[in-house]
RNA sequence: GGGAGCUUAGCUCAGCUGGUUCAGAGCACCUGCCUUACAAGCAGGGGGUCAAUGGUUCGAAUCCAUUAGUUCCCA
C-alpha cells in the first residue's frame, strides 16, 4: 500500500464525520450508565463561525470525547439562539435592501420575514462545527423560539409574575435609538471619546448676574428643570431660594442645594435634566423636579423640546451651540474626554431614557446563586472569576427584560382597553378568562384585549437552556429531563458571566432547585498577536474554514487548545495550526513507519527492544496519570501538551528508534505486536484532541478484539508504573546524549562505532545498557574500575564515561572542559555548604530538606573528587 | 472614582500549602545534518539578578507592605 509521505486531512474528515453519524456515536439516549451533559452555548442566528467558537467548541468537543471514551452516556445538546435586537436588525437591513420598509409592515408580515431568514441562515454555525468534528448529538439541536423553548419562557414568565417578581414601571432605561429599544446595563459599551465641554450661563432671575455651568451635551438644556450647587460651596450660598432662566426656551427654574455635586468639577454648578440622565433623574425624585423628556424614540427632538422639533440629537447639538453663541450665553468651549455609551449591537450612542419597561425583581433571586458559587457546589474555573461574579450578584440590580422589538417571545402581558388593568396569562383563552374576573364583565371578548407589543430579552430565554433542552420547565418528570439534569460543565467565555451565566445558575435554583451544572469552565478570548479582539471591521480575524483546509481541523484544534490556558486570552498566530498539523503530521509518519514493518515470527525479540518496550509502558501509565490530573483540574492545554511530549518525545524519538530493524530487515513479532499495542494506547489518548487523524490511524490498526471506532473505544485505564525504571531510563538518556555530543563535537559520522567504559560503581545500574549500544551505535560497553588514557569523558550523575578516541583526543580541550565543569561543581557545593553550616537551618528546616542538602553535598564532592582525579591524570 | 487580576527566557505561559541539582515547557533562535517514517524532519546548543524597593523567615519567584507598569470588571 502506498502512503503519502506527508498527511493530507481533507482526504479523510468529511469520511470519518460521515461514518460516525451514519453509526450513530453521538447519539444518547437515557440508560443505567452515569450522564455526561453539556450543553452548548447557543450561537447567534446572525453569526458565522469565528475564532472564539472554535475554541469554545474544540474545549467543548474534547470533553465530551474524553467522558464518552471513558465509558460515560456523554451527549452534548446543541442549538442556537434567537438573537432578538441582531436578528431583527439584520432582517430589517434586508427588507430596506430590497425597497422594504419595516414601519409598512404588520407584525405577523415581518415575523414571516424574520422566520424565512432564520430558516435560510440559522444553523450556518452548527453545520460548521460539524467541520471541526463536534460530536454533538444533533438529534437533540434545540432553538431558544421553537415550540417547546417558547412555552418555557411564556409559562416561566406567567410563574415569575404571579409570584410578584415581575412588574412593570417607568424607570430609566439604556435606550437605543437605532435599535428603537431599550437595553440591559450589560449591553451598553462605554468607551472613552474626545468630546467638548461647553460653559453656558444662565441669567439669574430679577438680577443681572449669571450662574455658569458646564455640559457636554447643550441640547439637553431644552429639557433642564433646575440648575444644582453644593450646599458646602461658598460660592453659591447667596443664591438659595433664587431662580435661573434656562436660554433659549427662557424657562424659569429653581436653584437647588445638594451634596451630590462635586464643587471641583467644571464650574460647581451642574444642570439637571431629570428626563435624560440618570443622576439628574436621582436628584429629581429626591426634589420633586418635573421631567421634560426632549427626544423621541428614534433620537430626534420632541415637541416638548421646542427648539429643534424633529431635529437629530447631534445635529441639535451643533445647532443649540450656535444659537447660544449667537445669544451670548455661551462662555467657552473645552476639549474634554469621557466614556460614552454605545450599544453592544448597533453602536449607537445610547440615551438615558425614561420609559415603560417590564422589570424581574432580583433581590431574592440571586440568593441561592450566590451560596452555590461560594460553598463549592458549583466551581467557577479559573477560581478568580468567582470575585468577579460574587461582586456583581452581590450589587445586582432588577433586569429590565423587555425588549421594544418583534422578533423573540412577545410578553404575555393583556391590557384590557378602556380600562388601565392588565392580565398575564400563558394563552389567550386564560387571558381573557382572568380579564373577565378582573373587570368582573362576562361580555368581554379576545378584540377588547390588547398584548403588549414587546418582546423579551434574549437572555430571558437563554437563562432557561440548560432545563428547557431537557424539556425540564414544561414537564418537570420527564425521564430524560430527570437523568440528564444536572448537567456537567459549561464551557463559556468570561465575557457572559453575568449574562448569562449567573441568570442560568439563578434559573436553575428557582426552577429546579438545583444547580443546572457543576463546573464552569471560563476560557478567554480569541486575539491577534497585537492582543487586539478579532474583529470583522479590523479585518484580523481569519475564517476558521480556511484554516481547517489548510491545516486540517485536527492541526486548528491543536492550534487552539496549545496556547489556551483557562481564563488567559489566546493570542492567535498562524504557528499555532502549523504547529497542530505539524504533529499531526509526525503521527502520521510514525505510523508510516511502523505500516512499513515486516514482522518475523522466527526472530528472538532482541533485548534492547525488551526492555524499550518495557519503559514506554511505564511512561505511558506516567504520563497517563498526569493527563489524567491535568483534566479533572481543566487544565486541558497541559493535558495536550503531555500528549504531546509523550508521542513525539518518548514513542517517536526515542522508542521507535530502538525498536526500528535496519533497513528492510524485518522486526521481530513480539516486538511487533507490542509496538501496535502501545501506538494503540496513544491513538486513545490522542482521540479527544484530534478525533479524525486518530480515527484513520485506529481503523489501520485495530484487530478483532477492538471496537470498530476510536469514538467509542475505552480510554487507558491507569496502572502503577515503576518510577525507578523511568528515571533508570532517563540517565540512558544523558548518556546517549553525551555519546552523541562527543561525536558532534568531534565531527564523527555517526555510522562509525564507538566503545564505551563506565567505571564501576553503587549507583549506575547498567539496566538498558543493550540500548545505549544501539542508539550510541557502539561496538561494546565495558565496566573498568580503570580510567582509559586518550578519551573523552562524560559525567551522568556520579557515573563517570569514557569513550576512548585515540589521538582525535586534544588535551587542552579536555582540561578546559573539565576545569569549567569542576568549577561549577565547586561553587555548588559553596552554596549546598553554606546552608549546612548555619546551625538555625540544619536546626529547624524539616529533616528531609536537610537531607536532601547533605545529599547534594556528598554528590557535589564525589564529583569533585573524580573530576580533580581526571585533571591530574591529564596533566600527567 | 470603586474593585479584581497580572508583571517569570525573544513570544505565550507553568511553577499547587515558602525548602528535590542558584527556575521549567512549547514556540522562536543558533550550530550541524536531505542519516530511505517524517526538512511539516533529525541531532546538539545558547538564553531569565522571577517588575522595583522594603519586610517576615534558617530559607522567598512563592507570604506581607509600598511603588511603577498593565489588563479587566463596576460606576
Amino acid at each position: 500500500m502506498e502512503i503519502s509521505a506527508k498527511y493530507d486531512a481533507s482526504k479523510i474528515e468529511e469520511k470519518w464525520y460521515k461514518y460516525w453519524i451514519e453509526k450513530n456515536y453521538f447519539g444518547s439516549e437515557p440508560d443505567d450508565r452515569e450522564p455526561y451533559v453539556n450543553v452548548i452555548p447557543p450561537p447567534n442566528v446572525t453569526g458565522v463561525l469565528h475564532m472564539g467558537h472554535m475554541l469554545n467548541n474544540t474545549i467543548q468537543d474534547v470533553l465530551v470525547r474524553r467522558a464518552r471514551q471513558l465509558g460515560k452516556n456523554a451527549v452534548w445538546i446543541p442549538g442556537t439562539d434567537h438573537a432578538s435586537i441582531a436578528t431583527e436588525a439584520k432582517v430589517v437591513a434586508k427588507l430596506k435592501a430590497e425597497g422594504i420598509d419595516k414601519s409598512t409592515l404588520t407584525r405577523e408580515e415581518f415575523l414571516k420575514h424574520a422566520w424565512e431568514w432564520k430558516e435560510k441562515h440559522g444553523g450556518i454555525i452548527l453545520e460548521q462545527l460539524k467541520k471541526l468534528g463536534a460530536s454533538c448529538d444533533w438529534s437533540r439541536t434545540c432553538f431558544t423560539m421553537d415550540e417547546i423553548r417558547s412555552k418555557s419562557v411564556i409559562r416561566v414568565f406567567v410563574d415569575l409574575y404571579n409570584k410578584g417578581l415581575i412588574y412593570r414601571g417607568v424607570r430609566m432605561v439604556n435606550w437605543d435609538p437605532e435599535a428603537k429599544t431599550a437595553v440591559s446595563d450589560e449591553e451598553v459599551i462605554y468607551v472613552e471619546e474626545v468630546s467638548k465641554l461647553y460653559y453656558v450661563k444662565y441669567r439669574i432671575e430679577g438680577e443681572d448676574g449669571f450662574l455658569t455651568i458646564a455640559t457636554t451635551r447643550p441640547e439637553t438644556i431644552l429639557g433642564d428643570t433646575a440648575v444644582c450647587v453644593n450646599p458646602n460651596d461658598d460660592r453659591y450660598t447667596h443664591l438659595k431660594g433664587k431662580r435661573v432662566i434656562v436660554p433659549m426656551v427662557n424657562r424659569t427654574v429653581p436653584i437647588i442645594f445638594d451634596e451630590y455635586v462635586d464643587i471641583e468639577f467644571g464650574t460647581g454648578c451642574l444642570k439637571i435634566t431629570p428626563a435624560h440622565d440618570i443622576n439628574d433623574y436621582e436628584i429629581g425624585i429626591k426634589h420633586n423636579l418635573p421631567s421634560i423628556d426632549i427626544l423621541n424614540d428614534d433620537g430626534t427632538l420632541s415637541e416638548q423640546a421646542q427648539l429643534f422639533v424633529g431635529v437629530d440629537r447631534f445635529e441639535a447639538r451643533k445647532l443649540a451651540v450656535e444659537e447660544l453663541q449667537k445669544s451670548g450665553y455661551l462662555l467657552k468651549i473645552e476639549d474634554y474626554t469621557n466614556k460614552v455609551g454605545r450599544s453592544e449591537r448597533t453602536n449607537a450612542v445610547i440615551e438615558p431614557k425614561l420609559s415603560m419597561q417590564w422589570f424581574l425583581k432580583m433581590e431574592n433571586l440571586v440568593k441561592p446563586a450566590i451560596e452555590a458559587v461560594n460553598n463549592g457546589e458549583i466551581e467557577i474555573i479559573p477560581t478568580k472569576f468567582k470575585n468577579v461574579y460574587r461582586h456583581w450578584m452581590e450589587n445586582v440590580k432588577d433586569w429590565c427584560i423587555s425588549r421594544q422589538l418583534w422578533w423573540g417571545h412577545r410578553i404575555p402581558a393583556y391590557y384590557i382597553q378602556g380600562t388601565n388593568e392588565f392580565v398575564v396569562a400563558e394563552t389567550d383563552e386564560e387571558a381573557l378568562s382572568l380579564a373577565r374576573q378582573k373587570i368582573n364583565n362576562p361580555n368581554l371578548s379576545f378584540s377588547d384585549l390588547h398584548q403588549d407589543d414587546d418582546v423579551l430579552d434574549t437572555w430571558f430565554s437563554s437563562w432557561l437552556w440548560p432545563i428547557s433542552v431537557f424539556d425540564g420547565i414544561l414537564n418537570p418528570d420527564n425521564t430524560e429531563f430527570k437523568y440528564y439534569y444536572p448537567t456537567n460543565d459549561l464551557v463559556t467565555a468570561p465575557e457572559i458571566l453575568f449574562f448569562w451565566v449567573a441568570r442560568m445558575i439563578i434559573a436553575g435554583y428557582e426552577y429546579t432547585g438545583e444547580k443546572p451544572f457543576s463546573n464552569v469552565y471560563l476560557h478567554g478570548i480569541v486575539r491577534d498577536k497585537l492582543r487586539r479582539k478579532m474583529s470583522k471591521s479590523l479585518g484580523n480575524s481569519p475564517d476558521p474554514l480556511d484554516l481547517i483546509a489548510k491545516y486540517g481541523a485536527d492541526g486548528v484544534r491543536v492550534g487552539m487548545l496549545l496556547c489556551a490556558p483557562a481564563g488567559n486570552d489566546l493570542l492567535y498566530d498562524d504557528s499555532l495550526p502549523e504547529q497542530g498539523r505539524n504533529f499531526a503530521n509526525k503521527i502520521w509518519n510514525a505510523f508510516r513507519l511502523v505500516k512499513s514493518w515486516n514482522p518475523d515470527s522466527t526472530i528472538a525479540a532482541p533485548e534492547h527492544s525488551i526492555l524499550a518496550a518495557e519503559w514506554m509502558q511505564n511512561k505511558i501509565y506516567e504520563a497517563l496519570s498526569q493527563i489524567n490530573n491535568h483534566f479533572y483540574n481543566f487544565r486541558i492545554s497541559d493535558a495536550l501538551m503531555s500528549v504531546y511530549k509523550l508521542f513525539w518525545d518518548d514513542f517517536a524519538s526515542w522508542y521507535l528508534e530502538i525498536v526500528k530493524p535496519e533497513y528492510q530487515k524485518p522486526i521481530d513479532l513480539t516486538t511487533y505486536q507490542k509496538t501496535i499495542e502501545l501506538f494503540k494506547e496513544l491513538i486513545l489518548i490522542i482521540h479527544p484532541f484530534m478525533p479524525f487523524i486518530s480515527e484513520e490511524i485506529w481503523q489501520h490498526l485495530k484487530d478483532e478484539k477492538d471496537r470498530d471506532s476510536v469514538v467509542i473505544a475505552s480510554w487507558p485505564e491507569l496502572k502503577p508504573f515503576d518510577e525507578k525504571l523511568i528515571s533508570d531510563f532517563e540517565d540512558c538518556k544523558h548518556i546517549v546524549a553525551g555519546i552523541r555530543t562527543i561525536r558532534q563535537e568531534k565531527n564523527i559520522p555517526n555510522k562509525e562505532k564507538l566503545s564505551l567504559k563506565i567505571i564501576i560503581n553503587d549507583v549506575y545500574s547498567g539496566r538498558f545498557n543493550p540500548i545505549i549500544i544501539k542508539l550510541g551505535n557502539l561496538e561494546s560497553i565495558e565496566l573498568t574500575n580503570e580510567k582509559p588514557d586518550l578519551a573523552s569523558s562524560f559525567l551522568v550523575k556520579t557515573t563517570e564515561l569514557f569513550i576512548p578516541l585515540g589521538n582525535m583526543i586534544n588535551k587542552d580541550e579536555e582540561l578546559k572542559k573539565l576545569e569549567n565543569e569542576l568549577e561549577y561543581q565547586k561553587g555548588f557545593l559553596r552554596s549546598v555548604m553554606s546552608k549546612l553550616s548555619n546551625e538555625k537551618f540544619v536546626n529547624n528546616a524539616p529533616k528531609n530538606v536537610v537531607d536532601n542538602e547533605l545529599k547534594k553535598k556528598n554528590d557535589a564532592e564525589e564529583k569533585i573528587k573524580i573530576l580533580e582525579e581526571q585533571i591530574d591524570k591529564l596533566r600527567k
